[in-house]
DNA sequence: GGTTGACATGTAAAATTCGACACGTCACTC
DNA sequence: GAGTGACGTGTCGAATTTTACATGTCAACC
């Protein structure tokens, strides 16, 4: 149901798009969130075309299929939110990682943290450089809010780090 | 291959244990980075003991079988501990609605939010009880970083949701 | 005229994950 | 002795996701 609900927020959020916009969009926004391979979105969209979730007109230059969300599919991705249900638990392989990290020796534990500080340093660099990227269209309302969680899930994931660190250095000395 | 990895970590980490056990320590424990029913870790452990990454001892009350890790067990975790695989990127429903919480109505949102905020302040409840916990033995080391971890992102996503929040209520009363 | 790269859509097989069904044991309580 | 609930293992079908294969167009450059 989430990749369904993703796409008909994408189309919502940013108007009609094809499968190849949509493919894009799920990379450049929600990707820290959600991803799906083209070959997942068009299957869907047709299915939701069925259904009468989204229109399809089939012009564009390249065969392109441009889709467009209907009332019924604005009024399922509204459900879907406003319903408490009690989504799904997270996937996340780096927390994995991080939870395994005492299964190895504090040298090497420390090496990975170190990875994981410098990775965090370069996602945060780019996502400030959006930030402070004058507001196009896209800043205000929709990837407002999530850029800001990028941000503030990948400062906490460095601060983390670096805190795991330096217990790791301190006992290690002592 | 996650999956594969977190029984491996979950084995070296909490020593020799039944596929039961690694069960209810699976939604004890990672359950906010990963998760696994056991008609998932069942078939994965059988082929595991298949590769040699795994012994398995046929005894117990209850037909219980219990599991401990090999050399060669180790060996593959802590390889894939230290390879910089580029980690697959993560999946959150959650962090998926808050993306899409522009597509609602300000009133619906700031419901959501503060849904959202009262869910946090819940599972804050329940890990800061953890934490304070006099130490048992899993709580030193293995477990440790899972759990700071886990408070510092439920931390991060209340105050994401309380100023998103704010930010609605201010611009709606102006 | 040929090549390259972004645009554009699709399918099929394999792997992963989930939900339901299925079976049996042991300890404790009423 | 019957019932309940935690313990314990397993399989199967469906849904989801990934990887690879497959095909073709349009614009720009050389």
């Amino acid at each position: 149901m989430s990749l369904r609900m993703a796409l008909l927020g994408l189309l919502s959020l940013s108007g009609p798009a094809s499968g190849y916009d949509l493919t894009k969009l799920f990379e450049s926004s929600i990707n820290h969130a959600w991803q799906a391979r083209h070959s997942q979105i068009y299957p869907e969209l047709n299915k939701m075309a069925d259904e009468g979730l989204v229109t399809v007109e089939e012009d564009g230059p390249r065969g392109r299929k441009t889709y467009t969300i209907t009332e019924e599919g604005s009024r399922t991705v509204r459900e879907w939110m406003l319903t408490t249900s009690p989504a799904r638990p997270a996937r996340d392989e780096k927390t994995l990682r991080a939870f395994l990290l005492p299964t190895l020796k504090p040298e090497e534990a420390l090496g990975v943290l170190r990875e994981t500080i410098r990775d965090c340093d370069a996602k945060l660099a780019v996502l400030e450089e959006i930030e402070r990227r004058p507001s196009r269209p896209r800043t205000t309302g929709f990837g407002r809010y999530a850029l800001d969680l990028g941000l503030r899930h990948t400062r906490m994931m460095r601060d983390w780090a670096a805190e795991a660190a330096e217990e790791i250095e301190r006992s290690s000395r002592s």
